[in-house]
Order: structure tokens, then sequence, then C-alpha cells
DNA sequence: ATGAAAGCGCTAACAG
DNA sequence: CTGTTAGCGCTTTCAT
């Protein structure tokens, strides 16, 4: 009988209404994940990493960009209550605007922030050492020799962005070496301003031998500055980037950079939301955890020139 | 009183349950959007597109890549039929499935198709002429006086790599040059297979002076294939690629492509199946709509050597 | 084992 | 204008 009736079912083609489902179960089986526009390589790892967690099981990945979160976090947050969600991913800089978290917590909406950057003991955080980071790369061009270092920052509103200065303070401090201000530019993750800062470092007249750029777009639009200027790279100038995305591979020179396992925390957010959201959460899953990165030296830094 | 039970409604933080309302309605104001993995910033540009024209709308954009569609496309259907969506937006090379095209019309699951290459008339379509597009930038390159041209083509699943190259025959058969099939490689549009497709063109006795390649990344893998053996592009080599992707402005040089408008066209696509969803198909919202394509030229490509 | 009924939270149709 | 009710399609509980 049970038989008959799953045959009748497949032979009609039927198949349960998912809002009856959602409806009884009180939950939709939605997954909202928001990021801000950064770059393309970035996002699609975000992407696939939570999706990769999501295969095989019923929830579905709805995407939530949203831009200036931190200048009206409200917004987002209705947003994102309206969406009627499960739960939801909050990559940077969403994680780290206290209102927002505020607003979810309130909705007792269940979210995990990958890779924030404050109040780490607020909901599921899968963390990422931007500090350390920041101190790995800077330390390499400091152990070449190079001195006369220029910064490309990313957006001042993304926490890894200061949180990957404050590693490079900590590498020159402890390299003695003091980092001339004059030489820290600020940019916004993207390649044509990224080009316009690198400019302005390279027409000074005491030139960088060096510049850490704190994502692969800038790091290759400072490449293109150099190059338009007529300086190679890596003999008169190293570049360094950040997030070993796909151009730093194509780029030429190829990339000294970090890779920051961005898929693989992606994943992990997800694991972490759906043991929530499903009460499988074991004492393994409701940890913290955390990734490291890895110092990819490629083509584009050397020794500086004359040493 | 309306107006006591909207101020109690905030005060209490109150939002209508969405299952509820999609119970009855009937709609569960989702749509989905599949896409095979090609690079990422064609991804990107395709959500981002679907993702406008949703903005201020009820729906929600579920997100459904896929792999090898073409490899078993029946799962793919079995995916969307149990996603719960309104509608569906098929990115190649889903959209030249005809048995998932089937099914998903048997279940009268409401669809558009982006760029599809056959069956024009089935479902709502948003076209582009790939032929048109692979033609201009091989008279281009035909045009600067190439006679020995090689071709990387992309995934032959993807049925924009054939009538790119049916665009290419034409251009060759007008100009009355004969393709050389034998400079003639398959590649996946991604860059490392890209890579040695390259190389094994540029390691022949005779060389070509000009590669068109089927998209950015692959081209970006010449120029780099090239770089290693020695040959200057464009002064001994010319390379086009084609989807003016972020890497064909940031390569180096600057890749001569073709700007396919994919955010427009993923908007349009979702605006069509609203307009279908809602009713509000107008004439024009009901009429195919055809997109051009845009050759770029820029730094990769110039004459022949001794031209 | 099978069948009947209640109810998830909402909207629409109707009655007062 | 306010209030009541039926029912969307399903699952769960309870009765047979």
């Amino acid at each position: 009988m049970r038989r008959k009736v799953k045959e009748a079912a497949a032979a009609l083609d039927y198949h349960p209404n998912l809002a009856a489902q959602s409806l009884i179960a009180r939950r939709s089986f939605l997954i909202g994940l928001t990021y801000e526009r950064p770059s393309p390589s970035y996002v699609v790892e975000l992407q696939n990493g939570a999706l990769g967690r999501l295969e095989n099981e019923r929830y579905r990945l709805v995407v939530l960009p949203f831009n200036h979160v931190a200048s009206r976090p409200e917004e987002l947050g209705k947003l994102l209550l309206r969406a009627g969600l499960d739960g939801v991913l909050l990559a940077p800089p969403a994680c780290d605007q206290p209102l927002l978290l505020d607003m979810i917590e309130r909705q007792k909406l269940p979210y995990a922030r990958i890779t924030p950057h404050s109040d780490l003991d607020r909901g599921l955080v899968v963390a990422m050492d931007e500090v350390a980071a920041g101190h790995t790369v800077a330390a390499h061009i400091l152990s070449l020799g190079h001195r006369r270092i220029g910064v490309i920052l990313g957006d001042p509103s993304h926490a890894a962005s200061r949180g990957r200065m404050e590693g490079y303070r900590q590498a020159f401090s402890e390299a003695g070496v003091r980092i001339d201000e004059s030489l820290v530019g600020t940019g916004d993750f993207t390649h044509d301003v990224g080009y316009q800062v690198a400019r302005t470092l390279l027409d000074r007249p005491l030139r960088p031998t060096a510049i850490l750029a704190q994502n692969d777009d800038m790091a290759v639009a400072a490449i293109a500055a150099a190059r338009d200027l007529g300086v190679s790279v890596p003999d008169q100038l190293s570049v360094a980037g950040f997030d070993n995305s796909e151009v730093s591979r194509t780029a030429w020179p190829q990339l000294t950079t970090v890779h920051q396992p961005v898929r693989e925390m992606a994943w992990d957010a997800a694991d972490r939301l759906i043991a929530e959201l499903d009460g499988t959460g074991s004492a393994a899953a409701l940890q913290r955890r955390d990734h490291v990165h890895e110092l990819l030296v490629r083509a584009s830094t050397a020794a500086p020139p004359g040493l």
C-alpha cells in the first residue's frame, strides 16, 4: 500500500509542496549569504565553499550582496529578516557591524560570521588571524632587505584592512624599521583606485623599493603602474598582494601573495550553521574554528636593487 | 484601528511568516539561477545582473551551480524541480539541454534562457549572436594582415564555443583564407588548459602569428605561454580573447576582446521571467530580446611581423 | 495496519 | 468598518 502510493506519486511526477512543509516545520530551509562587492574571485570562492557544504542537504543558498553596510546596517538587517531565512552567513564587513548583529539576535536568527575582527565571542565564528597574515608578508619583504616600503591599504571599512596593517606594523617594529607614513596610501580593494595610489607612491622622489598591497587586484595594479613608469618588477620594485586570487597566478610576474582559505572558511561557516539549525551541534562543531594563512612566494618579490 | 494594529506590529517586531504567505499565494518568490562553473567574473556578472532586476521585488535569488550538465541533465532537472522555485534562469550550457527543458516544461516551471544556441523558440529567450561575435573578432585579426592563425576553442559542450568558431569560419571564408585545422586546439575555458594548448600551437615549426582564444582566461594563458617562449605580444604574436572580463583589462598587454553584455542579458532574463510570473507581460516583455556584442581593440593585437 | 482530524500562519471571502 | 471563517498542502497525533 505504502508502495502503491509511492508508485502513483512517481507516475504523476508528484512533488510535495515546500511551502506547506516549511509552514509546519517552521523553517524554510533557506540559508542566506551576505557579502560586499569585493573581487569576483573572492565572491565565487565564498559561494562555492558554502554551496559545497549545502550539497546533499535540504538547504538552499540565497545570495544577498549588499554594498556600504557600514553606512546603513539597519537596512541590511531588515533585508535579512524579511528574507525568510533559517540562518545567515555573514562575510566581511557585515560580520563586524554590531548593530546588525543586534538586530539579527533580537529576531533569533542564527548566524555564522566569516572572519570577523571584533566581538569574537558573538555568534558562530570562523576565524582567520589577519594580523598574523599581515605580519607574515611584511616579514618576508623585510627579510629580503627592503627598508623603504610602500603600503596600499584596502577599504578602511573592512576590518581586514586594519588587521593586516596592524600585522605590518608589528613586523616592522620587530625588525627595528620605522614605517614611513607618507608611503601609506588608502585604496578600496579595486584595481583602478589601486593604480592611482601606486602611481602616487612611485612618483615620489625617493621611490619605495617594495609595495605591500592589501589584495591582489591592487597589487596587479601596482605592477601595471610600475610598468607604465618603466620600473621593472621585481628587479627595481617588489610587490606583494593578498588573497591568492586567480589574477595573482595569471599576472606577470606571478604575484607573491597570502593564501586565505576562503572556500574552506565558508564551508566551515555553513557547517556550523547547519549544526546549529539541525541541533546536531557536537562539541567540535560548537568550537570556534581558526584557519591559517599561507605565504606564497612567487616571482614578484626579490631583494631590493643594489643589495 | 488599522493604525493601532500596525503600531503594535512594529512594536513587537512582527514579520509575517513567508511560508504561510507562500502556501496561500501558491508561490515561493524564489527564482533560481543555474550556470556551470565558468570564470568567476562571468558568474558574478550573471548574478549581479539578475540581482539588479530583483532588487525591490519580493523575489529572492537562489544560486544553483551545476557541473557537467551535458552528462546528466535529468539530475539538474530534479534539483530544479525540488527547489520550490517560481521560475528559473538558465545560463549556458544548461539552456541548451532539450531534456532539461522537457522536464521543466512538464512541471510547468517558467524559465528564461540566457544566450541559448538551439531551439530559439522554446521558453523565454534572451539572445546574443555568438556567430556574429566570432565573425567580428576574426575579421579584425584578418584585416590586420594575419593569415596563419591559431584557435583555442572553449569547452565543446558549450554551444557558444561552436557558435564562435562558426563565426571565425565565416570570416575566414569571406577573406578567402583557409583555416589550418592543425592550428585549432581544444581547451575548456580555463587558464591552465589554455596554456597547454597555446604551448602546443607555439611550439610548431611554423608558428601562428595570431591566436584567437574563445575567452579571456585562455587568451591570457596564451600571452603567458608566449612570454615563456620569448615570443613578444603583440610584435610577434597577436592574441584576442572573448568576454571583456576583469583579467582582460589587468593583463599586459591589455587584451583585445569582445564585450558580451552578460550583466544586461541576465537583467533582461530576470525581467522577462518576472513579467511572466506576475502576469505583467506587456507586448515588449514577450518579445525575444537580442543583445549585441562589441569588439574592444586593445594592445594585444597588431599587424603580423614583417608586414 | 489504515483512516480521520487538528493545526502550522496567513489571506480572502463573507457576515454582521 | 470590524469580526468570523474557511482553507492553502502538508505532518503529526490520535482513534479505529
